[in-house]
DNA sequence: GCCAACGTTGGC
DNA sequence: GCCAACGTTGGC
């Protein structure tokens, strides 16, 4: 019998989280112990909200290189653990750090993400403008500096057709 | 509550 | 390196 691709579920959402690889890279995560990072750092109130209310477990993340050289998605990934307080606000030590932010009452929240596949070929920012199924995404937007963003299910599986590679289920 | 100044983001 | 867009801060 042929296999055939399950559905997603219905209630899964997609999302697109900017990072820039000198800081952390599709690279890094996959060297990252169990393919798994906590997305910290995330300093802005509306990706703030995300992260805390919205994404849930089994979603899913283009992984998109900011101030790179190509600007890309350079792969996927997916939510293992949803919101919860980014301490690394609360490390004087660290560069995210937050005096505002409470321990007993957190500003900034993250999850965690676990790599799902790095694109053998990444799909670069010229792709995507040049693509009738992607150009209206919102990472194109100008002055977008969103870096937790909200991508259609069409626009996810057009992604993966512009990388030449199948979902990962 | 307004808004100018400032710092940051991030494509080009 | 430039600079437009954006979010935040703080004086008034």
């Amino acid at each position: 019998m042929a296999k055939r691709a399950s559905a997603a579920p219905a209630s899964r959402q997609y999302w697109l989280f900017k990072s820039e690889p000198t800081a952390f890279s599709i690279q890094d995560l996959a060297k990252s112990p169990k393919k798994t990072t906590f997305w910290d750092g995330v300093r802005n109130y509306q990706a703030r909200n995300s992260l805390r209310d919205t994404v849930k477990l089994g979603d899913r993340v283009l992984y998109y290189h900011s101030n790179s050289d190509p600007l890309e998605i350079a792969g996927t990934a997916e939510v293992v653990k949803t919101g919860y307080p980014d301490h690394t606000a609360f490390d004087p030590q660290d560069h995210h750090y937050d005096p505002k932010s409470d321990p007993d009452k957190p500003t900034w929240y993250m999850v965690d993400i676990k790599l799902l596949q790095i694109f053998p070929q990444s799909v670069t920012r010229q792709q995507l403008q040049e693509s009738p199924s992607t150009e209206g995404m919102l990472v194109l937007k100008r002055g977008m500096r969103l870096s937790i963003q909200p991508v259609t299910a069409a626009e996810w599986q057009a992604v993966h057709k512009l990388a030449g590679v199948a979902d990962v289920e």
